[in-house]
DNA sequence: TATTGAAATGAGAATCTTTTGCATTTGAGA
DNA sequence: TCTCAAATGCAAAAGATTCTCATTTCAATA
């Protein structure tokens, strides 16, 4: 159940957040901008301003709940967090977008950050490219 | 000389187009933001529109003189290509920038992308982190 | 060297994404 | 049910980038 997590991050539990949670639970798409999840509120004849939805994708994203990223589109996309990293390979042509995880990357990411003196916060990978189908 | 580099990238030699060259190629900082380039060219009491200083990166790009990165700002900065690859790990707390090359890295992704079935485009990976100084 | 026209530029308006201010509403505890 | 800090909606603002269009400039040609 959606408030749960909510209330597990420390936020009240609202009717907006119940439902920006929600939209992003069954989404087919994993990865939503904010636009998309405000247009999927709008259909569903949900009365949540477009403010309240940023508002409420940052505070998800502050509590862990959701991440942010930018795949070179001018906007930022948000997933529900699914407990591990993953990376992700994006289409430039239709924009599918795949995840995956690569521990050898991963690794060389921490030495190399450790080589140059660097306390790794954050890193992301993202490849790009033409996928099978648009090729 | 830079003219030489304009007029190679298939552009007409101009003088906002040296002048932007000419900022980047002695700026101690290699990657800048279009205002950073405009910032510079004021400083030097050339007139140059800010919406030229865009145009004008827009095709260093395209003419592959300059690439252009998402340190998760949110502009865009812009560095001199140097012919060869490169990645990048940002200080959170300075903006400081190092720039590295890792072989194996490299291939991975190579091989992820072949194993997704995408044909590679570019690819980008930002580390996040906070500088030996700034901790 | 003067002429000429397409390409480039400057200034400001427009666009797009995201944030903020503020009056009003709402959720959670008393 | 009462209370009030937190949350929300709306509109305005902000920040980055692009676009429009009148004017200027490069580079080819006479
Ligand atoms: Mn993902
Ligand atoms: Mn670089
Ligand atoms: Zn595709
Ligand atoms: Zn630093």
């Amino acid at each position: 159940m959606e408030s749960a997590d909510i209330k597990k991050a420390g936020l009240k539990v609202t009717l907006p957040r119940i439902k920006i949670l929600d939209i992003m639970e069954k989404s087919e798409t994993r990865h939503l901008s904010a636009e998309d999840v405000y247009k999927h509120l709008l259909e569903e004849g949900e009365e949540v301003g477009l403010a309240t939805v940023y508002r409420v994708l940052t505070q998800f994203e502050s509590a862990g709940l959701v991440s942010r990223h930018h795949f070179d589109e001018g906007h930022s996309v948000f997933e529900l967090n699914q407990g591990h990293h993953h990376d992700h390979i994006v289409c430039v042509k239709c924009g599918k977008v795949e995840e995956f995880i690569d521990e050898t990357i991963e690794q060389r990411q921490k030495d190399i950050a450790a080589k140059a003196g660097f306390e790794i916060t954050d890193h992301c990978l993202y490849i790009y490219g033409v996928c099978g189908t648009c090729q």
